[in-house]
DNA sequence: TTGTAAAGGATCATAAGTGATGCGTAATGC
DNA sequence: GCATTACGCATCACTTATGATCCTTTACAA
């Protein structure tokens, strides 16, 4: 309950440290070494160090270690079902869609709030 | 709402999959094309293409594509607070724990078959 | 049906993550 | 205090992801 940054307007390094160093405190509530989750994990020590500092992985190797730690469950309620959010689906037709399509007339057309940033 | 794989269960390509179609899914459903999302979050096309196609990208452009999409506050949901596990917490002496510490007797004592651990 | 562009796929040079290893430090148990 | 060892850090060879660019297919709106 230290470091609780927000994460709506952190930047994707805040985020990633904020990730890492979650699961190392969940990783030390249940005592277990980053050489005992690596290996259960499937991934080296360096790769968890590496995670703890906050420094990027793979989304494989973070996926790895988020079933190792048993919380792949949390990992799937990380992405909600478009279902559930009837004002985006409003498709034209109705029908599934495939592929976006855009009126290439104005980027801000879809409205991404105000940003028009592209690089950071 | 097709492919609702069981995370508990799934590989980590399986899981990487599930949440690149997932994330295909929100990304039409606000009609939004991949060129412009991956514009958005600082990423190539060709990262936004692997990603839609479940093959692994680094966790840094997973974040930034989840930035983009308006979808951080369900990043901060992925990992619980060790605070309201208090089965996890149990320290030894109470105090907060820095580093694991076992008797590097048997890997099994830390049962990750069932995690009893601590008896709840 | 037709025009357009969204998306998949392949390639390639560059950038970045990975695993193994060694080492110094310090947390923790005794 | 003392022994143990988890952890951070650095390096290095290897593997993989990235971004740019190409071409091809096809969803979809007119």
């Amino acid at each position: 309950m230290k470091h609780n940054i927000d994460f709506s307007t952190a930047s994707s390094e805040a985020i990633i440290e904020a990730l890492g160093k979650r699961l190392d405190e969940i990783r030390l509530s249940r005592n277990i070494s980053q050489f005992d989750l690596a290996r259960e994990a499937g991934v080296s020590r360096s790769t968890m160090t590496r995670l703890s500092c906050g420094r990027t992985i793979s989304l494989d190797s973070f996926v790895r270690v988020m079933q190792a730690l048993r919380l792949t469950d949390h990992l799937a309620a990380l992405l909600p079902d478009p279902a559930v959010r009837p004002v985006d689906r409003v498709r034209i037709g109705g029908a599934e869609r495939r592929r976006a399509r855009k009126r290439r007339a104005e980027p801000s057309e879809w409205a991404w709030g105000d940003e028009g940033e592209n690089g950071a």
